[in-house]
DNA sequence: CCCTCAATAT
DNA sequence: GATATTGAGG
């Protein structure tokens, strides 16, 4: 039968005395297995009939523990039949043959290995862990509070194999299955190794993948794991690892209640940025906004951050990683500001970012100076090779930003502003600021701010350099931190701004058009929205008077 | 104190 | 090599 986690935790000595099935027609076969698992401390009940076999496991399934069939070329109908009938029983399946296909058959009926003949000591030693793997993943499913009691089986037994009554301080809430298993294995030999270590990590990814949430902690656990053996070599570890080992010992044996959270507090504490990324991955999902009414901060994307750690102490500092979502932020507020306003503490102001430090922002913002000052300059000159006038300020901003829909992108004379900090040319493929270690974004939401042709992208790919002088802010649907120096008073509703000379009148032309012809689409860049004072002027101008009450609610000013 | 730049670390 | 953090200088 099966064992429960419960029974292992009592169990004495495992895996003295594990109970193992054992069918092969073969009987000198059987009896030298039978001989070499004994050997091991394993009870073994040889069977050489598999209907014998079934019976007894239908008749007696507490009888065994794990059960390995030997599966012969002419019979081999018997051992699925085994297979399928003792689903309940982790069995492993053995042959001389090596035909892959019946391998995959057995597994996918639900053997829990395929061990090829001869089965050495090192092969059978570890038969063990299938019996343990098999009875947490049960435990996972049945409960209702999966998670716990796995935790509390794996402590207990620890202790029982460490002999220590005490909780051995190595974070046993935190170990990880894997390394469990190390510590109990009575010889972990290097030599099994190459053949098959029972147990195999597929097996037990397989485990976790298909009871995945109910494995959830088995999967923290092997992230932790990653973490302490990066903070390990890292140089900071003493303090990290101290304390999170600190930290997590505590709850131990104690209701984790919140246990999702508790789990990324931990990944957090252990590795920041992983815990991160994951989070970050995580509200990703819920945060992708819809362009542009995001200046308002998303209290969520902070969390990932490193506020999710209140419990106090030297927590190390965690490393920011820009995702897309937070660059966009961030380049929202320097528009917003205006790139000459934009400085660290009022960018990280206007990005409402919770956790974030200035420190980050002025870091982000050095970063994005430069690759503007490297970049933008190379692409302005191949554009406008003989409009220098342009360059009003230091930067070579041209003043219209605006693309023209994206049927007709042909005509736009600019390209990408940031050609660096732009998304890649597929946004699929990106993966800008994560490093190799992040999860994929998810390719669509993420790259709001790419500058392709459509309207969307103007928002947030393509900043508007403000002039020198009385600068119009880039658009903002809030209209909160409006302020725009330049026209409010232009009667026409539409933008009138001021600049002399624009390199391609028509576009211009186009993109008002356009922008006046659909007004449901977000202003391009470079073009604001009309104040209310000129809608109303324009609608006097117009003859209507009257004015629906909700117009006069949403106020631009 | 804050910003920027440069050095340093990952 | 790129990116983030730390530190020094203004």
């Amino acid at each position: 039968m099966v064992c429960t986690a419960d029974d292992l935790s009592a169990w004495k000595d495992f895996p003295k005395g594990l109970k193992v099935l054992l069918l092969d027609e073969d009987s000198n076969s059987a009896a030298e297995l039978k001989s070499k698992l004994e050997a091991m401390d394993y009870i073994v009940y040889t069977f050489c009939d598999e209907n014998e076999a079934l019976l007894a496991v239908s008749s007696r399934p507490e009888s065994f523990h794990v059960a390995i069939v030997e599966v012969s070329i002419d019979n081999n109908n018997g051992s699925f039949k085994f297979l399928e009938t003792a689903k309940d029983l982790p069995t492993i399946m053995t042959s001389n043959i090596h035909c892959i296909s019946t391998m995959m058959k057995c597994i996918a009926l639900g053997a829990v290995e395929f061990l090829r003949k001869p089965l050495s000591e090192e092969k059978l030693r570890n038969i063990w862990q299938h019996v343990v793997h098999k009875a947490f993943s049960a435990a996972g499913k049945d409960i209702s509070e999966p998670l716990k009691p796995v935790k509390e089986s794996l402590v207990s037994m620890l202790h029982l194999q460490l002999e220590s009554g005490e909780p051995k301080n190595e974070g046993l809430d935190k170990t990880e299955d894997a390394s469990v298993i190390h510590e109990i294995d009575p010889e972990p030999s290097t030599a099994s190794d190459k053949y098959s270590a029972p147990s195999t990590p597929q097996l037990e990814q397989g485990g976790r993948f298909l009871a995945d949430g109910d494995c959830q902690d088995l999967t923290n656990c092997s992230t932790e794991k990653e973490s302490c053996e990066q903070d390990g070599e890292s140089k900071s570890v003493e303090t990290t690892s101290d304390n999170t080992i600190a930290e997590v010992t505590a709850p131990v044996g104690q209701p984790l209640g919140p246990r999702e959270a508790t789990v990324k507090e931990e990944a957090d504490l252990v590795d920041g940025t992983k815990g991160e990324s994951t989070m970050y991955s995580q509200t990703q999902n819920g945060v992708n906004n819809k362009d542009s009414d995001a200046v308002a901060a998303n209290p969520d994307i902070v969390s990932g951050i490193h506020s999710s750690c209140p419990n106090k102490a030297n927590r190390k500092k965690m490393k920011v990683d820009w995702t897309p979502e937070l660059h966009k932020k961030f380049v929202q507020a320097v528009d917003q500001l205006g790139i000459d306003q934009a400085i660290p503490s009022r960018i990280l102001e206007l990005m409402k970012v919770e956790g974030l430090t200035r420190h980050n922002v002025a870091s982000h913002l050095q970063k994005y100076r430069m690759h503007r000052r490297h970049i933008l300059p190379k692409e302005d000159d191949r554009r406008w090779p003989q409009r220098d006038h342009m360059q009003r300020s230091c930067y070579p901003h041209k003043p219209i930003m605006a693309f023209p829909p994206r049927y007709s992108n042909h005509v736009v004379p600019v390209g990408p502003p940031y050609p660096m900090w732009g998304p890649p040319p597929h946004p699929s493929s990106i993966q800008m600021w994560g490093s190799h270690s992040y999860p994929p974004w998810q390719p669509t939401e993420s790259w709001h701010w790419m500058p392709y042709p459509g309207v969307h992208a103007d928002a947030w790919g393509c900043p508007v350099m403000p002039p020198p002088l009385g600068y119009c802010s880039t658009f903002n649907q809030n209209g909160s931190t409006f302020h725009c120096s330049g026209t409010v008073d232009n009667r026409s509703g539409m933008p009138q701004n001021s600049v002399e000379h624009q390199p391609a009148e028509e576009v211009v032309d186009k993109v008002v058009k356009e922008a006046i012809s659909k007004p449901w689409l977000p202003l391009p860049l470079g073009l604001k929205p009309p104040s209310t004072d000129s809608v109303l002027a324009e609608l006097s101008r117009q003859g209507i008077s009257t004015i629906p009450p909700h117009i006069n609610g949403r106020n631009l000013t």
